[in-house]
DNA sequence: ATCCTAACGCAACGTCCGTCGCATTTAGGG
DNA sequence: CCCTAAATGCGACGGACGTTGCGTTAGGAT
């Protein structure tokens, strides 16, 4: 919808709103959190009319969204460190850095998910994305002769990626590395 | 604040303007959501005024936060299966009951959370609490000698029930009583 | 039974949010 | 270089939200 229709005319005033509206709605969002993130503020900061962010945007979802995708790595997949457990501890640490930085985008898309059914969706795409790319660990060690072919991926990536996310969103706990890894080392381990 | 200084006049009229607006809470969350909660529908359909609202309950998070301390069972206790993997898979049924059952208060409260602080304090109580009970099944399995007495509860914990919040409210897809049964195990099975 | 005061109802107000009609600018094609 | 249409800027509007001052009601005590 925002970033699709591009060919009737991806102009260059129209490019120099959306970077300064986007960038405007990353400052925001550090200084006052999901919850100060006004459109009227960003308006004001960016220097676009309000106007034009309810007609482009819509929404302060529709900002984030918007954010989200253009801040999408579309190259991004699991490193490979030879193992099992190795893969799942790198990736635990790259869920655990994404979560634990300030501002935290994925935070307030979560936030946002909770208000709108576009920012819901869009987080949902996002996530089985990811997690489809993820799989991959699993289907490496499969070839390896690690674990057994009819591993379920999914089972394995929930059990070692989502203490972290409700630790820490949910509990509003803090979590450190160290039980990080090890959540990723108990995953691993339910599967051998 | 709401509830506690009903030492001045806890009169029968409060009593019953209270349990009116928060069966209205309850109907409007149920029939529009979270994002469809308004003071003002909550007024209208309780016949108490908005005034009233915003003096008692300030916000619309204040009033799920006195639903869910009006709802809390202080005598909650997990069930005593006589084995560890029968407790968590027990706890595990519980909670993918009150996620699955429409309306879910805990997802209502979750959506508050990150707009308030105050539903954000009020939730991590909760939580705090059901955590801290839920840690019995953990010392009744070190009391029986099947698992080590330095177990970290919290972990076992977390390991059980994050998968079931994880894909039930992050990544919004569903999930069988199977599944959450198999994680319940996948955590006893990860201490022994 | 009467008084006192906390709690509630009521109306009016200012503010912010989102929308609309219209003028202006700008990108892209002829 | 001009012409057209899309995108943006601008002001005004209606409505919802939250607040305030004041009058009214009802519970609890004497």
């Amino acid at each position: 919808m925002i970033a699709g229709d591009r060919a009737s005319r991806p102009g260059g005033r129209t490019a120099r709103v959306r970077s300064d509206v986007l960038a405007a709605v990353e400052s925001e969002l550090a200084e006052h959190g999901y919850d100060g993130l006004t459109i009227g503020a960003v308006a004001a900061r960016s220097g676009v009319h309000r106007t034009t962010l309810y007609r482009r945007w819509k929404t302060v979802a529709g900002l984030l969204v918007d954010l989200l995708e253009a801040g999408a790595d579309d190259s991004w997949e699991p490193a490979d460190t030879g193992s099992l457990e190795g893969d799942l501890i790198a990736v635990n640490r790259e869920i655990h850095a994404a979560l634990t930085t300030r501002p935290s985008i994925t935070q307030a898309m979560i936030a946002a998910s909770f208000r709108t059914t576009d920012a819901a969706d869009a987080l949902t795409r996002f996530w089985e994305d990811r997690y489809a790319r993820t799989a991959l660990v699993v289907s490496r060690a499969v070839a390896r002769g690690e674990i057994p072919s009819d591993t379920d991926a999914h089972q394995v990536l929930l059990t070692a990626t989502a203490p972290l996310y409700h630790q820490v969103i949910l509990l509003r706990q803090p979590m450190s590395r160290d039980q990080a890894d090890r959540h990723a080392r108990i995953a691993a381990a339910s599967v051998r």
